[in-house]
DNA sequence: TTTGAAAATCCCCGCTC
DNA sequence: GAGCGGGGATTTTCAAA
């Protein structure tokens, strides 16, 4: 189980992944060993799962966000399907969701017309893909990995 | 603009964001000091927009993703409705979508019953809103906040 | 968990190309 | 302007209590 400190610690660097571990330590009012032992705890016990670096899609020309919903024959669907969408780097989510059969792609491409390229080109034509259903992203307000910490529902 | 080794330090930070600068050189074959003033660079001209700790969803009783159609009366619309729905922790992402009025949401909640609750009363309640169409998330194969980097289409 | 000391790293500054 | 290297401050790490 986890306690209040390791909470803390976490909150901490949800907030801000990069700050020094003596900068932690100070905040929750501890040794900065103890502090190091918590987090490599965290990370080995698996609630931690790493740590990345947000670029800003826009510099790399990568703004068209779009989501995809793509119909499967649930009988002859390739096995590998997912794999193969998932080999694609400008797909950054597949999730199986509800509604039979289909699957929820979130993308990230340069402009609309590539993301029309994306979508017929790589997409469609997969073995096992019925249709294919484009919801494009005009503007976003959020958008954070962060999740919610409670107490009360840890694992 | 941006180079070949600024290029490939950016993979390499994508790869694992919290190794040593000393690290990132020897990989990259040049001195700490200049890998670190090229970062140093690239965060002040935004290409790097931050760091982030990756927390593992199922340890905190975040694993029920799902996707919320939020249909909205265009013409009166609270004009704070976003920010009362980014101000709800659960609301990962918001994005405004074509289609009439609508935003689109990718939510994290503890299970089907508390997204229901959340739903329910926290987002169909508010001013503007219309209707609500809910996509669950039975599986999830690939997550990631990664942007295709592509040195064609740098800005 | 803390302390304390050793090792590694960070990072400013001057030098060179 | 960009890369390199020195060196002191900072931080990380590990041992012992």
């Amino acid at each position: 189980m986890i306690d209040e400190i390791s909470l803390n610690i976490l909150k901490i660097l949800q907030e801000k992944a990069r700050i020094p571990n003596v900068e932690v330590a100070r905040q929750v009012g501890m040794a900065p060993s103890a502090v190091l032992e918590r987090i490599r705890k965290l990370e080995k016990m698996g609630y931690i799962d790493g740590y990345e670096v947000r670029l800003n899609p826009e510099r790399f020309g990568k703004s068209q966000v779009a989501f995809i919903h793509v119909h499967t024959d649930g009988k002859d669907v390739d096995p590998g399907l997912v794999d193969t969408l998932a080999a694609i780097p400008q797909v950054q989510e597949i999730h199986f969701v509800d509604g039979g059969d289909s699957y929820f792609l979130k993308v990230r491409a340069t402009d609309t017309s590539s993301l029309g390229h994306l979508v017929r080109q790589r997409i469609a034509p997969l073995k096992g893909v019925i249709s294919t259903n484009t919801t494009i992203v005009m503007n976003t307000f959020k958008e954070t990995a962060r999740i919610p910490i409670d107490e009360k529902d840890l694992a």
